[in-house]
RNA sequence: GGGGUCGUAGGGUAGCCUGGUCCAUCCUUCAUGCUUGGGGUGCAUGAGACCUGAGUUCAAAUCUCAGCGACCCCA
């Protein structure tokens, strides 16, 4: 069986393949997590993971955007990451929803705790009583206030980095108040409007649709959820909006005095994007040599090479201007002059998903252009040098067009119209399913029961109307339900 | 919730079944020097590992048990 020339074919062949298939999706997920140093998922705790700097950065990036997006009319707090058990256990729904998930710190030093601290696994309970005491007037309505932090979730099934952890570390929660449901109501709305509008400058196409009654949020009157479809044809839930009604106002004693001097129960959403945001954003844009950023926020915009032969003074002279000019209007930039070969740096600067690579030649010198290579398509071109700000420029936007665009028509071409519960079945493993579904709790529930997989819900828009009848019941309808296997 | 597979340098692996030949194989990585430079340059020298604990045994990477951790499948 073992020839002489095996090893070395089989050497030749790792060496090509540093990474996984992105076809073998779990296994070419966590080996980039490591290999583009995101994640360390070598912590010596289960569903705990560590941030490397440039994972960091990107996640800087990222939240940088829901920062922008939801300062224009949201204020930025920060909340204790410890709840006292009494205030944690006041609302029943809400403690049916997480208590098997809850860690709790029991002991200061050696002394039992006469009140059990939980670490938050969501923040209701360590902000309402703060809001029944800020919450006084209708003048002081509506308030949206937001914060990012770590909850902690004792998981129990699979954890995976980025997707399912024991401590979230990028917990994106706004808490909002208003005097009436509707407004409420319309907040949740705006909610999902952002949330889209922020998966849209990452690139990400986004489902939005109501979760089923028995799949909302405990406490809530219900739930918008976003969803995004993953290589591997599960659904992500990127994003969740509840409409809290006056359940927790009931509970936590949240009050205004209205205009007639009425003292009235306040009503309320919170909503919710986690580093789910990221995991989305590598697993949708990469390929199989790594990661593939939209320039907004790629840590490095563009890499320029140096083509050296022998001395080439001039060449190394003009990357360094070009590399200056482009930082000097803004641009975030990389020269990379160490001693590898060509290909090797293009493969190393692939991997990190740079979106553009320069690189300069003697013979790009002597027609005064640079090569420019799209990380997206790998497709080159060259750009006369003078210009090269604004053809870089002219690239990104390009490039984050491009890159949804294709992750639109991704997904679109694995929404799949079915009919019965049994093809249904049998395509779910490829997609979305899309099914009438007359809206009852109990066909819904057979539903899930003959497929095996979740409804996720009737989503907003075309997408979730159209003409059949309910494959329980019978009845006709025009809700289109999609169900999908669920992260 | 149920079932299964697995844990060897920074990453990927061989060795385990049948204990001793292992101060542990190969690739990659890293360090130093020369060489090379439009898709992983070549050579030389060097660095780096048996998950933790208990047990069986003259002897454990190898067998047993427990813990921790990872992955896969089904509900």
């Amino acid at each position: 069986m073992t020839s002489m020339a095996e090893p070395k074919e089989k050497a030749i062949q790792e060496k090509k393949a540093v990474l996984p298939g992105k076809s073998n999706f779990s296994e070419w997920y966590n080996e980039l997590l490591l290999m583009a140093e995101i994640m360390d998922v070598r912590y010596p705790v289960k569903g705990l993971y560590v941030w490397f700097p440039f994972g960091f950065d990107v996640r800087k990036r990222t939240y940088a955007i829901i920062r922008e997006l939801l300062d224009k009319d949201h204020k930025e707090a920060l909340f204790p990451l410890l709840i006292p058990e009494n205030e944690f256990m006041k609302e029943a729904e809400h403690i049916k929803g997480f208590e098997n998930e809850v860690y709790w710190v029991t002991h200061g030093g050696k002394n039992e705790l006469d009140v059990k601290l939980a670490l938050r696994p969501t923040s209701e309970t360590a902000i309402y009583p703060m809001y029944k005491v800020w919450v006084r007037s209708h003048a002081d309505l509506p308030i949206k206030i937001y914060q990012i932090v770590n909850t902690f979730r004792y998981e129990t099934k699979h954890t995976r980095p980025l997707i399912r952890l024991r401590e979230i570390t990028s917990f994106k929660e706004a808490h909002t108040v208003h005097a009436t449901w509707d407004e409420a109501a319309k907040q949740v709305e705006e909610a999902t409007r952002i949330y889209q509008e922020f998966y849209r400058r990452l690139a990400i196409p986004t489902i939005v649709s109501k979760r089923p009654e028995w799949d909302k949020f405990p406490g809530a009157d219900y739930t918008m959820a976003v969803d995004t479809l993953m290589p591997d044809n599960k659904t992500l839930q990127i994003g969740t909006a509840h409409h809290l009604g006056s359940n927790f106002a009931k509970t936590f004693d949240i009050k205004y005095e209205d205009i007639n001097g009425e003292q009235v129960l306040a009503h309320q959403t919170c909503y919710g994007i986690s580093e789910r945001s990221i995991a989305a954003l590598i697993s949708i844009h990469g390929d199989d040599k790594g990661l593939v950023f939209p320039p907004e926020v790629a840590p490095t915009q563009v890499v320029v090479i140096p083509i050296i032969f022998g001395k080439s003074d001039d060449v190394v002279t003009a990357c360094r201007d070009v590399a200056r000019r482009l930082k000097e209007s803004g641009i975030r930039v990389e020269l990379d002059e160490s001693d590898e070969r060509p290909g090797a740096k293009y493969y190393k600067w692939e991997m990190k998903g740079v979106p553009l690579r320069v690189e300069i030649g003697p013979r790009d010198l002597k027609n005064n252009v640079a090569t420019i290579v799209r990380r997206d398509t790998g497709s080159k071109d060259t750009a006369p040098l003078n210009d090269i700000e604004i053809e870089i420029k002219k690239r990104f936007e390009m490039v984050h067009d491009s890159l949804y665009e294709k992750a639109v028509k991704s997904l679109e071409g694995r929404l799949i119209d079915c009919s019965t519960l049994d093809e249904v079945k049998e395509k779910i493993p490829t997609g979305i399913a899309k099914i009438p579904w007359c809206g009852e709790r109990d066909c819904g529930l057979s539903m899930e029961e003959a497929v095996g997989a979740g409804i996720l819900g009737i989503p907003e828009g075309k997408l979730g109307t159209g003409n059949g009848t309910c494959p329980v019941c019978g009845k006709v309808t025009s809700n289109i339900a999609i169900m999908a296997k669920t992260y």
